[in-house]
DNA sequence: ATACGTGCTGTTTTT
DNA sequence: CAGCACGTAT
């Protein structure tokens, strides 16, 4: 039993939450009601735990039901692993009915029952960055602008950032006046004519098409407000200024916001994540309580003091000076290695040494890095001395060409109209309907102003070659099987299917460079009928409408592929952005070199490279017991070798908590006389 | 219509 | 070192 707090409408005889291993400030969090909470959480300071055990509290005193509440998180992992926490709480079956998921698929969810009031079709089609600037490429072209050259991704970035800014074609206002932005409104509203032509909308719609919603059908609003009746938003600061609208207008009546986050963290600035959210907070509701969480639970005080030095550097963040009681631990140490691959084989060294030292898992070490690239080096290494790793996230399953093939053909088939997926697989595997073929076909389906299906359909009235000919009816015939075999069979053998009578296989046996590749890819195939099928057990109402959304947002999907691996006992290698949430006794931050992180595009005169220092205290806060920090003397970029500068943040980093090597040198020396940190404990209250 | 060779250019993070 | 656009040969 425990003290109450405050709220004279608490009844202490209904708690049965223990909150006894809480320390004050996390107790307050978890107490806190009656107006909106701003939980300013250091790294390592229990967030999540703060998270769950609020969850768990409201539950446990009855103040809520589980399906009223609503926690967003950033990731889809995090997801899962909030909704595991709860459940060891309160039980599985209470944390299964809450809902937990991302800002993305929490909208998705509501525009599934909620779009036709906007006007769209109740089986709209998610666009991802790749269809989305397809599309605009092919709105682009119709402008004839000469000779003149665009960025397709250039507009693709400043449209979206618009839109993340709550903005439309008629209220976009330039920021400076360039050849872009002449064009951009115009072009803007028709990609956005094309989306609805195609029953379509890209990832930053379903934010504002929600935001949308919430503005302009009250009853809509009166719903979702009495649905999600407590609001929780973890890593807060990522926030956008959509999303901030969005969680506003839900908690606006009830007040039951209750957001957690680190200004410090903040490393998503680029996707148009605002820091004022968090910074701004209680302007927003001026009758928020703040709280700030700065004790650590996970790192060593050496780590703390050098984490702590360089974020110090950045002004425009709420003062916050992390402290920990796990001792001071042993120093951090910076290597020099001679290259890229001399880096990695010393990372791969001491990773064996440690190890073997401390009996140690393979999966009690991370390696991250600032761009997806510098995984290679690593993987080429630890397969050849056989150190297990796996690598999170970089080339995604669901970014592969073999899967974007197969998920093409779901597509069309959930949503003739959507021919940026037709016209990905009407030739693959290739059946003689060409460039020529194609375009004329296009020009028949846009005279008609229909989709291109429809022109497909009528293709024995155009004029084609044989081949062509062929080849559509070809083509609609696998379809109809396709359709039939989803319908009779399920899910994974509907896929199975069209694999198999598309002649997809053979054409990647033609087209793969060897035969490793040609297998590698045909398991990447196949794996994707096994999700499916994976998927389908999990969700037996689920239609292929619901499977394509949860795989385009890369929910239950993903992990049905991944999470094994993730269990597995391996090495993590990982970017710095994807590191955030996560920690490991032993971490590695490799390339710290000007160019690198901070990274090149990050340097301009202009902009400050405050972000790219968050992400490296990011990368820091990571360590539980030990960190290594390296750099090269020389690294190949693009098939240039060049000498490296060392990164400006090793400069920011006090010199006493430092240890200076080579990259022979081990961790452990003869006379090494530093205190071993104590792999072994270390729970936090 | 397709297969294949050449030359060019781009440097990051992800829901 | 890619991956891509473009041009040429079949």
């Amino acid at each position: 039993m425990i003290e109450t707090g405050l709220d004279p409408a608490y009844n202490p005889s209904f708690v049965s939450m223990d909150l006894s291993r809480l320390n004050p400030e996390q107790r307050a969090a978890v107490e806190h009601r009656g107006s909106p909470l701003l939980v300013l959480a250091g790294a390592g300071s229990g967030k999540t735990r703060v998270i769950t055990a609020r969850i768990a509290h409201l539950l446990a005193n009855h103040e809520t039901q589980p399906e009223n509440i609503l926690a967003v998180t950033f990731t889809n992992r995090a997801a899962a692993e909030m909704k595991e926490r709860v459940g060891r709480l309160v039980g599985e079956k209470s944390a299964k009915a809450l809902q937990v998921s991302t800002f993305h698929s929490f909208c998705a969810g509501v525009l599934r029952k909620e779009i036709e009031s906007l006007g769209y079709s109740k089986r709209f089609t998610i666009y991802d960055a790749s269809d989305q600037r397809a599309l605009l490429a092919r709105c682009l072209s119709e402008f004839s602008t000469g000779k003149e050259a665009f960025d397709v991704g250039f507009f693709s970035y400043r449209i979206s950032r618009a839109k993340n800014r709550g903005l439309a074609p008629d209220t976009y206002e330039p920021f400076r006046y360039d050849k872009y932005d002449e064009l951009l409104p115009a072009l803007w509203s028709k990609y956005q004519q094309a989306l609805r032509a195609r029953d379509a909308v890209d990832f930053d719609d379903l934010l504002g098409l929600v935001n949308r919603l919430l503005t302009e059908n009250p009853e809509a609003l009166a719903r979702l407000r009495e649905r999600h009746h407590h609001l929780l938003i973890d890593e807060y600061q990522d926030t956008n200024a959509l999303q901030f609208e969005i969680a506003r207008k839900l908690a606006l009546e009830h007040r039951n916001l209750c957001v957690v986050g680190d200004d410090d963290q903040s490393i998503y600035g680029w996707r148009g994540a605002e820091t004022a959210n968090i910074l701004e907070f209680e302007r927003a509701f001026p009758d928020a309580r703040a709280i700030t969480l700065d004790r650590n639970y996970r790192s060593t005080e050496t780590i703390l003091r050098a984490a702590n030095a360089v974020i110090a550097r950045n002004s425009e963040r709420r003062a916050k000076n992390l402290w920990s009681k796990e001792g001071a631990g042993w120093k951090i140490d910076l290597v020099t290695a001679t290259d890229e691959n001399d880096e990695a084989s010393c990372v791969a060294a001491r990773i064996k040494e440690v190890r073997a030292r401390f009996n140690l898992a393979w999966s009690d070490f991370g390696v991250l890095y600032r761009s997806n690239i510098q995984s290679r080096p690593f993987e080429i290494l630890f397969r050849q001395l056989r150190i297990p790793y796996v690598v999170i996230g970089g080339m995604e399953f669901f970014d592969r060409k073999e899967v974007k093939d197969i998920a093409s053909y779901l597509r069309v088939l959930a949503n003739p109209r959507d021919d940026i997926a037709l016209r990905r697989i009407l030739n693959v595997p290739r059946r003689g309907i060409g460039d020529t073929a194609l375009e004329r076909l296009n020009e028949a389906a846009a005279a008609r102003g229909k989709p291109l299906m429809e022109a497909l359909r009528g293709a024995s009235r155009l004029n084609l070659p044989d081949s062509a000919r062929a080849g559509i009816e070809e083509f609609l015939r696998l379809l109809a099987g396709t359709q039939a075999a989803l319908r009779e069979k399920g899910l994974g053998a509907g896929i199975l299917h069209l694999i198999h009578h598309s002649g997809y296989l053979e054409e990647l046996e033609k087209t793969s460079p060897s035969q490793a590749a040609y297998e590698a890819r045909k398991e990447i195939t196949l794996e994707m009928a096994g999700a499916a099928e994976g998927y389908a057990r999990e969700h037996p109402k689920a239609n292929l409408l619901e499977f394509l959304q949860e795989a385009s947002l890369a929910d239950d999907f993903r992990r049905n592929l991944k999470e094994k691996k993730f269990e597995e006992d391996t090495v993590r290698l990982m970017t710095l952005h994807a590191a955030k949430g996560l920690e490991f006794p032993v971490v590695f931050i490799v390339g710290l070199e000007e160019g690198l992180l901070p990274h090149a595009r990050a340097i301009a005169p202009a902009t400050d490279v405050a972000e790219e220092r968050r992400l490296f205290y990011v990368g820091m806060t990571r360590a539980r017991k030990h960190l290594t920090l390296t750099t090269t003397a020389t690294r190949t970029v693009r098939g240039r070798t060049k000498a490296s500068v060392e990164s400006r943040f090793l400069e920011e980093l006090p010199s006493e908590c430092l240890r200076y090597q080579m990259s022979n040198q081990r961790v452990l020396e003869e006379e090494d006389t530093f205190p071993a940190p104590n792999f072994v404990t270390s729970v936090s209250p």
